[in-house]
DNA sequence: TTCCGGTGTTAGTCATCGTTAACTTAGTCA
DNA sequence: TGACTAAGTTAACGATGACTAACACCGGAA
């Protein structure tokens, strides 16, 4: 979930029991109280570590959007041909929803919980992630218009995301699945 | 959106109007008054058409779920071998989600916020609606073990749910994009 | 030892929101 | 005409929930 490997400190603590429950109910269906009685403390005492419920989930919004962003550019940057760069993000994506279900439905559906500043933050994010697949797709697939790609692109956008709702395989399996299921329907495009 | 082809009626209106709210901001998002704005009254007159703001979010959702399912079975029942019967599938869930966004929308994200009896009976109807696409998958293709169909059914649900969030093509073109790639990932599980 | 910043606690405030109450108005039918 | 019903209105109630205030504790530096 997070990068540190070591005991998480109180900030991300409260950010990974927020982030689920927020996946699991809703933004608004959740409580300050629901949180903090789930990392062990008693309500208000999540305001020594936030400045409000909304900066919550402004960082998780951000942090999601932007590690979606930064590890697409870096796959892209690895490959040293379009077909491997396209592989590269299909198998990053692929991964990183097997591994974050909770902040996979939390982007995709509380980000109009968000206030205005940050959410349009998070939206620019979002559209060069989106970006960056166009670039790829339209550079492997010649054939492709930018706006069948960009629609394509959030396609399989839904197609890998639907990992929390379905989660019957174990990882290994759902991984292949989702990858060649979505080659499959990039190739139909 | 409704059936009706005439003048709508009042609780067809409201019901119209919490659908796009809904879908827009969620269900706790939206405030009583805003509905009854919408349709050009004021806030508590809803209760004359409806118990609670419960029980429009209820309606909603068994409608719809109602809906995919009977649709889906009257797909399938009508095709005389499976291969079309699957067609039949891809193409009935593919119009519906372009025809109805908000709809889907609601589907996917609010379902958590409906109270208990009602949240069952969608559940239900909604597991009826994957079984018959894990049957159809099964049946066209033999291979496909039912765990993996129903994964397979859920990454396809995804794909095609991903409407609301692109929309860029005109309506035919999106349906067409979308049966292919749905076609595509289903040939490639 | 003393002081202080970090981290809790509980009690209270204030706004929001779903819901109900009490009342009005328009249309229908005996 | 006059009563009943359907469908509105505004005002109030009660609960919930985010946030603040006031206070307690504790560990480490001066």
């Amino acid at each position: 979930m997070s990068t540190e490997g070591a005991t998480p400190t109180r900030r991300e603590q409260i950010l990974a029991a927020a982030a689920e429950r927020f996946a699991r109910v809703g933004f608004h269906g959740v409580g300050i109280d629901d949180i903090g009685k789930a990392v062990g403390v008693s309500g208000p005492a999540l305001y020594r570590h936030f400045r409000s419920k909304d900066a919550m989930l402004a960082e998780l919004l951000t942090g999601i959007s932007d590690r979606l962003l930064h590890g697409g550019r870096e796959r892209v940057g690895a490959a040293s041909d379009p077909e491997e760069a396209l592989h590269g993000l299909v198998r990053w994506h692929v991964d990183f929803a097997l591994r974050n279900p909770s902040l996979i439905t939390l982007h995709m559906r509380d980000l109009d919980s968000l206030p205005e500043p940050d959410r349009h933050r998070v939206r620019e994010s979002q559209r060069s992630y989106v970006e960056v697949w166009v670039e790829a797709l339209c550079r492997a697939r010649p054939a492709l218009e930018p706006a069948t790609a960009r629609a394509t692109a959030h396609a399989v956008f839904g197609l890998i995301n639907s990992t929390p709702f379905s989660a019957h395989l174990d990882e290994g399996q759902m991984a292949e699945l989702l990858d060649h299921m979505a080659h499959g329907a990039i190739a139909a495009a």
